[in-house]
DNA sequence: TGTACATCAGTGAACGCGCGTTCACTGATGTAC
DNA sequence: TGTACATCAGTGAACGCGCGTTCACTGATGTAC
């Protein structure tokens, strides 16, 4: 086989290591937030000099974009394989609930409070559009509901014009319009969930998080 | 009327100069978000010395509790109004939007990611029951669905033994889930909204809110 | 196989910065007789 | 009305800390002949 080209022992060595400091970082993240990430506490808890680090990675800008793009990796490939695995669109709801639950400041590095300063790359908005795609074959499998009296018409008729964020999926208007509500009403559960938002109140929130998941199912 | 107790010039200078600190906070968490809020930077801003502010506030915490204080009895006030001025639901959610697009970072600080470390005090967890006394009384309102063919129905079934998050509002589970159900959508719309996650996707966001709420009020 | 060179990882010192917070102190403002 | 005292606002210096990032440098690891 000989010293194929593509991966020479050093490259293998960077990208130990540059796994190892985004481990770290995660770990940091939930302890401090994202807003604590700090590239010296990250090397010395690795056992290296600060400026070390920075044979890895330019900056502490480049080292949150690459942790968001392996975040939202995770959740397209999680969705993907719920998906390939014959689930239905409640299936994919709750493998998107256990992912959150699994890490939380990973969720919230996603879709909470956007950090000052830092705008997301291209690459990201590319997986956030995978995901999208994924919830969209899911919803495309849902019974459309009687004509429709009126309601959630007008939406669908907008999205007629507007769904160029779907690419060139074959969707119905109705469908699409059902992706984007799923999106909205799991996120609307789940960041309240995992912000504790809940927690004073008594109720389980898996079972609000399944009774919307009915609603959804079956409108 | 003479010198009541209620207020000395020292007291009313004491508040203004508080509030002032606030203004300076808030405009620096519209910049540098709640974590870059820096007690010597709004004293440098003011004219002052850092330490000066600690005769105002004990410590940072303080200060952010105290915005935080602040922005749900603004939500909550908001509402009140609504309510008072006999809007239904939808006008309600509408003031809802209203209030959290005119300064989202303030709606952030409530509903975002949450601050590492900090943890609200009661005085907050109270005005923030207040506000789903609002939505709960703007649910009461709403005409009761057909029997409700099992969907949501187990759901009501658990809130009958989970409500005092409601306290003693005479209100029926399913009015009870309704107003979670308000809760949590709008949440969900509105975070996202407000986050940006709707920038490249072409629709009109409102046209979204609405059709959801057309579903909320008219299920 | 051995030598000469280039590449790269990691170090330590340094720069400039800002943070929260404590402390002893000066002046001004109120209060009591 | 005037004097003596207490209260309080604000200052400046200081403590200890951590941050991101740059730079010149040492050693080790790879590469070419």
């Amino acid at each position: 086989m000989a010293s194929t080209k593509t991966e020479t022992p050093r490259e293998r060595y960077r990208a130990q290591i540059r796994a190892e400091v985004k481990d770290h970082a995660w770990e940091q993240i939930a302890t401090a937030g994202a807003s604590g990430l700090s590239l010296n506490a990250i090397a010395k808890r690795m056992g290296m000099s600060g400026p070390a680090l920075y044979r890895y990675f330019a900056n502490r800008d480049e080292l949150i974009t690459e942790l968001i793009k392996d975040a939202y990796r995770s959740l397209a490939d999680t969705l993907h394989t719920a998906a390939d695995s014959g689930v239905d669109l409640a299936g994919l709801a709750h493998a998107m609930r256990r992912w959150a639950l699994a890490d939380p400041h990973r969720y919230f590095l996603l879709y909470g409070t956007p950090i000052p300063g830092y705008h997301a790359p291209d690459t990201t908005t590319a997986i956030s559009a995978e995901i999208m795609t994924v919830l969209l074959d899911a919803c495309v499998e849902i019974p459309v509901p009687p004509p429709s009296e009126g309601a959630g018409t007008r939406f669908a008729e907008h999205l007629q014009d507007h769904r160029h964020w779907a690419h060139d999926h074959p969707a119905t208007p109705e469908a699409l319009h059902r992706a984007l509500t799923v999106w909205t009403r799991l996120h609307g559960l789940l960041s309240l969930e995992l912000a504790g938002h809940f927690n004073g109140m008594g109720f389980d929130p898996e079972q609000l998080f399944d009774s919307e998941l009915e609603i959804l199912a079956a409108p």
